[in-house]
DNA sequence: GGAAATCTTGTAAACGTTTCCATAGCAAGG
DNA sequence: CCTTGCTATGGAAACGTTTACAAGATTTCC
């Protein structure tokens, strides 16, 4: 079934059908009313590598989703699918293990899919930094600040990490903690976690509560298992903390039970709190409390700007969407025991 | 950077070319290191478009995996993955919400692109039943059994559900559980429900054990909330039960979530084990008991049996994975309170 | 040394589209 | 009636490959 069937069927010439297929002017509706209903009536479709190869380039946008693991990522994909849906521009999603190389990878997809833009959701600094070049499409990068990253010229939304985690301790310390452990990533690695880590700082000085990077900081992975060994570390470090905060809700939750194989009492002897928000904080015990990030506002802006900076190339934008504390019962006011 | 520039680059014509870019035999050692040489010297990548406009075919592998939050399903996935780098297959993975068609999906996919084989990581059944036709590709169905869903001509790779379950209730009894609830799907809709709950109705028999489908099966979806509403509703039959099995670690987490909510103690009180043997699982509080699913096991054979099928058409294969039984800490020998 | 067989190479026709150009029809305006 | 300016259509070239075919080059064998 190719569009020269389409035309011996319709007696019309291909290039009449290609216009039809394609509703551009200049075809009358005759032809047009004609020409649909033979294609309807033969479930006919437009070979797209016949299509691509003819027009080098598509409308069609690719999302590249380093971490395939990743819930929060998952989430923000579905939205971002259901979004770009509305629109007409098909969706290419290439989703990537935590170790293989999202610039390299989304070049190659670039080269061979010619999309009209590119959103990055994850990523990592170093990637980006040695290989992101020359790549002269639209950009959004979600999650990451192109800012930060050194690439000023593209759009990006993050999560207010910085206020997130300020927030975060700001609400332990409410609680009347005076010694609080926090667990990250490495600060020199990911922009994520030194926002994150520079929100604490700047909560631990506003609210008098005394910190010291080399005693009460890990710097781990985000996942459960280096979130638990991180907090044995701590607690072996003897500081006597009455609360912990995890920049992420993995490794709270592999934290929490760290805590617990210590004999730790969760909130009673060490109240914990995680970053993210993931579906299953309602669900563990204790409930964890958290920094939830807007999902849906991630991804509704991530589509808007890229699609905002196809139609009008050229005006990076970035938007920095605020994170929301739950307290749940994995914290509690301190000295509760 | 097409094929002709790097004709008139070497010297050579573009039929040598495509022949030493395909390697293809009849073409001298000289030639063929020259123009391999040029390509490599300008990052030469062939235009995939033009390429299957003139082939008709691919050799790639198409892989749909219907619900892309499922952790067990990207683990697989990652497997999957990993194995099908090793050989010259490119592999395209359609990642699909829940509530998508996959069979639909799938069959665009393969107009479109023309894959050499397809592997379905999960699905549902009634989307099969009414679309799954005239699809002449080898395929194999990871985590349904093709037999089961009236394809016996298809391949297909589980875990051995029936088993699983069996042994789980096995291990319930065996610690002197007398009633046991069960939480799980709807064995009418999906053939991994009805092979678990066969499993468990042969060991309720096998051990002595009454079980009343009516009263202490309860059947939901498989997420945290549904276990959680799940196991309110099964406390509210006030059938007194000192175990509990659900057929789904995210299940089992809410479970515990609504029997702590209820005052239970688990596993004092109540022992829960889940299935699937999820990562979370190890930090969970308590620790929870499951039946873990071999995901390297999954995802070997189902490369396996897909290329095999590719290489010799016509020989479906059924491929069962056993499961094991892994007790942690959320069950215990019953009477322990 | 020459014929036959084999290996290497070039040429050109496809693959299914899009799009430019030419043409034809037709209405409007003088 | 003849131009002018539209709009609708057909025809054909191009996109970057693959591959069948023909032809030229080399080897093999008597």
């Amino acid at each position: 079934m190719t569009i020269k069937d389409l035309s011996a069927r319709t007696g019309y010439s291909v290039g009449t059908v290609s216009r039809v297929l394609n509703d551009q002017p200049n075809v009358s509706e005759k032809a047009r009313k004609a020409i649909l209903d033979a294609a309807r009536e033969c479930g006919f479709q437009l070979n797209t590598n016949a299509q691509q190869l003819k027009k080098q380039h598509t409308n069609a946008i690719l999302v590249v989703v380093k971490d395939i693991s990743n819930q929060l990522f998952s989430r923000v994909l579905e939205v971002i699918q259901a979004r770009v849906a509305r629109t007409d521009h098909p969706l290419f999603i290439d989703y990537l293990a935590v170790d293989d190389n999202e610039v390299l990878h989304a070049q190659r997809l670039i080269r061979e899919k010619k999309p009209i833009g590119v959103l990055f959701l994850g990523g990592n600094r170093e990637n980006f930094q040695r290989d992101f070049d020359k790549i002269d499409l639209p950009c959004v990068l979600v999650t990451n600040s192109a800012q930060d990253l050194g690439f000023p010229n593209l759009s990006s939304v993050t999560t207010d990490d910085r206020q997130g985690a300020y927030a975060a301790i700001e609400a332990l310390a409410n609680q009347g903690h005076r010694r609080i452990a926090v667990i990250g990533g490495d600060p020199a690695r990911a922009d994520i976690t030194r926002m994150r880590f520079d929100g604490c700082m700047k909560a631990f000085q506003d609210s008098g509560v005394d910190f010291d990077a080399e005693a009460d900081y890990a710097a781990v992975n985000y996942t459960y298992s280096e979130g638990y060994w991180a907090a044995l570390d701590l607690l072996d470090r003897q500081r006597d903390f009455s609360a912990m905060f995890a920049m992420s809700d993995t490794m709270a939750i592999g934290a929490i039970r760290a805590l617990q194989d210590r004999g730790k009492r969760v909130p009673e002897d060490v109240s914990v709190m995680g970053f993210d928000g993931l579906l299953i904080g309602e669900y563990t015990v204790p409930r964890l409390a958290t920094v939830c990030q807007d999902v849906d506002a991630l991804a509704i802006h991530s589509v808007h700007l890229l699609l905002d900076n196809i139609a009008h190339p050229g005006s990076p934008r970035h938007v920095s969407v605020p994170a929301t504390v739950t307290l749940r019962s994995s914290t509690c006011v301190a000295g509760n025991a």
